[in-house]
DNA sequence: GCTCTGATTGTTAGCGCTATCAGCTGGGGC
DNA sequence: GCCCCAGCTGATAGCGCTAACAATCAGAGC
């Protein structure tokens, strides 16, 4: 199992394919074959080389395999903010779905989004040889930034948005917000209030756009929507503007982090959730079910978009070109956070 | 800057050392040198060295590289569900700071934590000849698996405790807790009641030992601990039994996930926070603020363990054994979640 | 003029592995 | 008996790069 200790001589250097072919008996392809082709190598032989292999500990030195393969068994995630719990799971998702097929993960994290930075991080990826790349920025830069990649190396997008040159595994941002409004209709809403993502980020747009749709559909006046930056404390100013106005009964916010800010606004302002106001978020993180009230909210199965991703990339990599799912659909979790229309 | 396509050949292979070499009209030693040693080289050569280099979008093979020097410029990161807020910020520090000195960061996750699942997740990149390890696993079965780590390799850990065979970077936890429990002693609470996270914990233990050496040292009544796993489910759990006995005014909880379920057991108890209870987390997540009330909590610079784990690594894989700064305090901020203890 | 020195460049070899083809064996078909 | 083929193993070469040493040359010193 480990490495000998037991012969005396204190271990110099790491063993390498000669020395267990030498310890084994037989050549040195012999021994690349009992690791890689088994199937080619008589049973016996085999036994005896990976007896070999035991004793030593060797370690097959991957640089000299992808010196000669041209493969290196390494992909390439370039995300912005791995901090957020979104990217934080997808990026988790894809290193699941990755070690399962003996892949390992290069992470290229953004200080910054936009086109450059994105590319930088390509290029940093690229220039370890990675088998290929995901890129998750759900960002209008990094469309920008696809747009000018160099070719030559497999890559695909996650919520990247249409028109893109690379392979995209999406969440419907779209539906998902459709469900949202919906359901705030339904429970006899004259409108619904958005506060939204920022502008350039591709899911934050399919929100705005799935909100306005129903609206527009159902003939309901349709507010004008302010965007946050994703946090809670935007979610919290915009709030609070919100919270002034008496004829808002409903609003659907671009994430849980901003509704916190925004539950927190409604009750400095004495305006009570479910009663007053209803509010519904996006992503369901972990933590929405413990707001106060409990959160309705979108949830989005960033496993899935990773595995997705991981697939559709493996795919390109080894040139099996089927055709997986690509658009992944969030589900509305109704919690206490949204009730029937005030009277 | 990008490969010239103007030549009218199609690109067939990428451009090699000895590519740039024929078209600089030198050898590819002084190629190489050109790259990777410049004052050796003339500043006219390197100028034609550098023409050719972009002229054919030339980028070195790592792979090669590393096959002759031994190093790879890839870090190892092993860590536990990059999902929460303090592994995935420890891991962007690190690669942040991997990134300003030229090295990728390759990451494994695991999905479960005990001692063979580190062992794993070590020899994952140890197979990928990775030049360090930085471990973030700030769990009991972590340090029992350090103990049985092969040799060989420069490791660092993050929060592993004490009497481990690596260097350690560590955020003071029990300073944390002693701060956390103190501020509120000074609020006129009698005593103080803790919420830990799982006890095999490293980071938990510390923070339960700093809590009652406080109530010790005191000689205030220590209650007894009840423990959570850090979600916010098994907050709320463990808070709907405090809530009910009205003799607790004060809870000092191990984490602000958990934190968050306490507050709301609380509220559904009838209990105002901080009127009738007061509470203070751990960790000040970004939405600590946006609770209500605004926590009050411990911060956890988790960009500078990141930072300090980082550069801990490099001193050993560079051999230069200089001591950095291997603990990180921790920061009481106060917000509206702690008052007055009540009469 | 001659040697010596330092700066610059070139030559050789080899890192550890696998692709490719060659060699060897034994058994089946005729 | 002979050939052929399949099954297994070995020899050789080379992936792209850099360490180590060799070679070259101009100018300095005498």
């Amino acid at each position: 199992m480990t490495p000998s200790s037991d012969d005396g001589r204190a271990r110099t250097r790491p063993a390498v394919l000669d020395d267990v072919a030498e310890l084994a008996g037989v050549s040195a392809m012999t021994v690349s074959r009992a690791l890689n082709a088994p199937d080619r190598v008589r049973p016996e032989t085999r036994a005896r080389v990976m007896a070999a292999v035991n004793k030593l500990g060797y370690r097959p030195n991957p640089a000299a395999r992808q010196l000669v393969t041209g493969r290196s068994g390494v992909l390439g995630v370039v995300s912005f903010d791995t901090t957020l719990y979104g990217p934080a799971s997808t990026l988790y998702a894809i290193e699941q779905a990755a070690r399962q097929n003996d892949y390992v993960v290069n992470i290229a994290s953004l200080g910054a989004l936009n086109r450059r930075s994105i590319g930088e991080g390509v290029e940093r990826l690229r220039a370890q040889s990675v088998d290929g790349i995901v890129i998750v920025a759900p960002h209008e830069s990094a469309a920008d930034g696809l747009r000018h990649l160099s070719p030559g190396l497999p890559v695909v997008a996650v919520d990247a948005g249409e028109d893109i040159p690379v392979p995209v595994v999406m969440v419907d941002q779209r539906g998902g917000a459709v469900r949202a409004t919906r359901h705030l209709l339904s429970l006899g809403h004259e409108t619904v209030w958005h506060l939204s993502g920022p502008p350039n980020w591709i899911d934050a747009r399919g929100r705005v756009e799935g909100w306005r749709s129903v609206l527009e559909a159902e003939g309901r006046p349709v507010p004008e929507a302010a965007a946050g930056d994703w946090s809670a404390y935007s979610g919290y100013r915009l709030g609070k503007r919100l919270a002034g106005d008496p004829s808002v009964t409903a609003v659907f916010v671009a994430n849980d982090q901003m509704t916190l800010g925004v539950l927190r606004a409604l009750r400095e302002a004495g305006r009570r959730v479910p009663e007053d106001v209803s509010v519904v978020g996006f992503d369901d993180v972990p933590e929405a079910a413990y707001f106060w009230p409990p959160l309705t909210t979108v949830r989005q199965n960033f496993g899935e978009v990773g595995r997705h991703a991981f697939r559709l990339l493996l795919d390109r990599i080894q040139g099996t070109e089927q055709e997986g799912p690509r658009i992944v659909e969030p589900e509305l979790v109704v919690r206490e956070s949204s009730g029937p229309a005030p009277h």
